[in-house]
DNA sequence: TCGCTATGTCAATGTTCCTTTACTATTGAA
DNA sequence: TTCAATAGTAAAGGAACATTGACATAGCGA
């Protein structure tokens, strides 16, 4: 499952900390989704499209 | 996280069985998702709006 | 009544998500 | 060149998701 989170994050040039602040979450969370360690929850999902304003299918990509 | 699963299933006539298999998880996934366990992983929330058509934000429902 | 289906639940186990702590490497500014 | 910020990674532990197998209950039709 890919995802566009380093390019949402690159326009508002926010670093991986801060994108993990305003989710609550751990910075090496946030870098382990970009980098496709592996997918978030459903609930931080949720919250990740909510920040972006953008829905969960225009933010992760069926592979 | 509430979510529409029951009605969009008792739509089709479907029991949890049906959708288990359908989703590819076992019935005792479906139920505690059904009665609010918990969430599903965001890779089965996809499989879930894929099979009924909906998109993820039409099923589950920020509470 | 008997048998079948559907639902709900439990325990035990395994996998995935998320954490903290820590370390390395790279880049850019002072 | 030195310092700080950023990004990537790893190990270890805890929390959440998902499994199999089992059991109880309710409803319905033969």
């Amino acid at each position: 499952m890919k995802n566009r989170l380093k390019v949402l994050r690159a326009e508002r040039d926010w670093s991986q900390g801060d994108l993990a602040e305003r989710l609550k979450v751990s910075r090496q969370s946030v870098n382990a989704i970009e980098t496709g360690k592996y997918d978030p929850s459903l609930p931080l999902a949720f919250r990740i499209a909510d920040l972006f304003d953008l829905s969960i299918e225009e933010i992760f990509l069926r592979d």
